[in-house]
DNA sequence: CCAATGGTTCAACTATTGTCGAACCATGAC
DNA sequence: GTCATGGTTCGACAATAGTTGAACCATTGG
């Protein structure tokens, strides 16, 4: 097995608009989501609740949005850069991000 | 308790965009959303899958729809009509049925 | 009235998701 | 190397969601 410092990001293609949907239908992921509207962020920067959250919690969250070709995750330093997978998602789903993201 | 002939559909005030997203991002209901873009349908005229659903199953997921505010289920004849909420969604969370229900 | 059609609801079950402690892993600072 | 920091993974459990038969309800047609 490969070194898990490398996380699993499915090629945009594979992503169905269900998972991206399903990934944003959570508040806390579409918070999580929405902070890296204005670029990426370091991963120990963004908070899903604003509250305590549990490592492996804010982890999971941010596994399903990554799953789902939402977010993308890479080696920073000691810790982990976060950012939306804009272009290819705009590519692929017109439109969503905006109405999705953009909305209060 | 009142008639059941009548449904419970929430104001559009009270819907949450993750609710919408969630009733959307199941296959099965996305096809049923997606069938009624054109315009309203009678119930018994559109289909979950293709195959065969059970009736409650298909009863099921056009109520987490209904509730979710992304249809109107009223009484027409012996049957039902089905409707995309569509005026209210989109002055709320604009383009997102576009986006959603355009893209294949 | 009665029967057929179309749908909702209930209840029980299965399956999927979410949460989070604990253990483990990588990197950077020293 | 060692330690601290930041994160992933595993495993167990809790909670939520999905499926479907059976019972029931409303409307239309005869």
């Amino acid at each position: 097995m490969t070194a898990p410092t490398e996380l699993h990001h499915p090629p945009i293609s594979d992503v169905a608009i269900t998972d991206v949907l399903f990934a944003l239908s959570d508040p806390a992921r579409l918070a999580l989501a929405r902070q890296l509207v204005d670029g990426p962020m370091d991963m120990a920067a963004c908070s899903a609740t604003g509250g305590p959250v549990p490592k492996a919690t804010k982890s999971h969250q941010l596994k399903v949005l990554r799953e789902a070709g939402v977010v993308r995750n890479v080696p920073k330093g000691r810790g982990r850069l976060l950012s939306l997978r804009r272009d290819e998602l705009d590519a692929v789903f017109p439109g969503l991000l905006d109405s999705v993201l953009g909305t209060r």
